[in-house]
DNA sequence: GAAAGCTCCGTAAACGTTTTACCGCACAAA
DNA sequence: TTTGTGCGGTAAAACGTTTACGGAGCTTTC
């Protein structure tokens, strides 16, 4: 590996100049910036990264926390997508990405502690347990962070807009003609699922349409088996909805099963919608209807603050941003009967 | 950020004392050690992995390279669930997991010069395009390498058993009584699929089983806008086949409407099967008979197989290793007509 | 009783950068 | 001629580690 002294040794000059000359520093002539440039890149000089981020306290690295328990990790489409715009946003930006977790090296530790061993110049969390002390740790620590779909304290945060989505959907049906319209949420006290809940309680109210308590289920986010026993409970009620809600979309296909299997047929028994606008949505038949979320937006967003936080001259404040996804009407809701 | 320096200040010894009591090291008494390891746990020291990786040349961070183009990125069901256990693995040894990309910096650059700039001690390669220029001068290159589903020359790597998992399809299908079997397969010239697409053949040809040209079309992964369009086809055939199989679970679903549409119904009309095992097959109802591929296992031997190269005394030889997956039979298939 | 071998610890150099302080020089102003 | 003022560059320290080497004190060995 040819160093920095290498290439100074091979330019004649000293090298803070060759340090100088890379780093587009003023005080040097374009004569020698240009010889330089060109004698490194002829030598094939790579900085050390390791040694740079010694000496000015920068990694351009950003740590991102995801628990990976229970399923929720990489596997789970929503944030997959959003860690994927994000990925992008960031090496744009030159910054690489890599993940936290509780340890360093061998040992165990906590998420901060890693961050510090690692460097990172900020991170980002998402599908955490923002009661777990060790994330709260870290989110009141004094590094740059942003957080996905909640906010702490007044850190940065980009949002989904989950109760307009949530009341976008009501109003969808309400239009139809719907007046009994369940809702099988995913686990309560994440904000995700409280903040749809509310959209959904909001536009029913402002639609004049009830809302039942044995027409409000708690499921499980991305469990077909939990939203099928929901949707069979609902089918079994004296007088059942016309129009089921679901978690997400994965969740909506255990729900038109058990309808399906209840002999109903869909849309012309009972509307169905999800949520996501997953690929999986348009994949239906008939296709689902669904609120699609901007990932690419929440992603990009994400890294824009977290970036801008990392090389704040500590005056910016830390915003709170919600991006707004769109309603995505498909077959799978019709006129009520 | 308290140092070794300030540790040593502490403790009343060197610098050096300190790194050797941290590290394990043999020429020092237990009874300094102990201290050290006190002193160094109330003070909160932590280490500082940049100025370990310069003095040492090993980071402990292992690269992950994909290509995030056309959706094959992160939201590859299956890369992510491979990646998932990957990173469970590595973390477990000690190594934290971060993306490649094409720049360092802000400046363009080329797979192996970001690893280089960034001292990945090594690289796992999945998903990439491996007529890729850049990818081909990295796996050449001296730095560790894993492959997964693909061998290049000798270079470690880790197989799903693609050709074995299509032949059990078959057979399975074979045993139903199916003579009939048309194979909707993925992009050619990917390894997967032409192993797939051997297994496929041979399974056939051993059950004496015909394997027309228009038996066998290509479509798109995870596409399901591709699998129905080739069912259609398939199903206009005036010798329409009994069974279909698909490149993934989710390329089925745009079959299994295709089927529906034609009136069709499933099993009883039209076998069909998926590949992968992902939630979906079980999602769907009837569920889908897929051979589940075992993401976990390929994960987590590719990251031994990447720190065993990383570590080794330069004795060990790369191996391949295949790892195999189980026939998940369901509803979707049934004894032919 | 001296040589040899341990055990424990310190000294100092090195890893590849960035950055501060400074120096010499040419040129213009006084 | 002196004094300032940029400009282009150098020297050297610093960042936080690891490690080769050496040395002091002790025990063993012949």
């Amino acid at each position: 590996m040819v160093s920095i002294k290498d290439l100074a040794a091979a330019c004649g000059v000293s090298v803070a100049t060759i340090s100088k000359a890379l780093n587009g520093r003023s005080d040097i002539s374009e004569a020698t910036r240009l010889r330089v440039l060109h004698i490194a890149e002829t030598m094939g000089y790579m900085p050390n990264s390791a040694a740079r981020a010694l000496k000015t306290n920068r990694t351009y690295n950003l740590g991102v926390l995801f628990v990976d328990e229970s399923q929720n990790g990489l596997t789970n489409e929503y944030f997959a997508a959003v860690l994927d715009a994000f990925k992008r946003a960031a090496e744009d930006e030159g910054y690489d990405i890599t993940f936290i977790n509780r340890n360093i090296g061998k040992r165990q530790a906590g998420y901060l502690e890693h961050c510090r061993y690692r460097g990172v110049d900020g991170v980002v969390a998402a599908c955490v347990d923002f009661a777990d002390p060790e994330v709260i740790r870290l989110m009141q620590s004094d590094l740059p962070v942003v957080t996905v779909d909640y906010v702490f304290d007044n850190r940065a945060a980009v949002l989904s807009d989950n109760a307009a989505g949530m009341q976008q959907i009501v109003h969808h049906l309400g239009a139809l003609g719907h007046r009994r319209i369940a809702y099988i949420h995913g686990e309560r006290f994440s904000s995700v699922t409280e903040k749809r809940l509310a959209g959904y309680y909001k536009a029913c109210a402002e639609a004049g349409i009830p809302t039942p308590d044995e027409y409000v289920l708690p499921a499980v986010y991305h469990d077909v088996q939990s939203s099928a026993v929901c949707t069979q409970k609902l089918l079994a009620l004296p007088n059942r909805p016309t129009a089921i809600l679901y978690p997400d979309d994965f969740s909506a296909v255990g729900g038109i099963h058990a309808a399906i299997d209840a002999g109903l047929c869909i849309p012309e028994d009972l509307s169905i919608a999800g949520y996501d606008g997953t690929p999986l949505a348009a994949a239906l038949s008939p296709r689902l209807t669904t609120y699609r979320q901007d990932t690419n937006a929440l992603g990009r967003r994400a890294a824009q603050l977290l970036i801008a936080q990392v090389d704040a001259p500590r005056s910016t404040l830390p915003e709170q941003y919600t991006v707004s996804g769109r309603l995505q009407v498909g077959g799978s809701t019709a006129v009520s009967v």
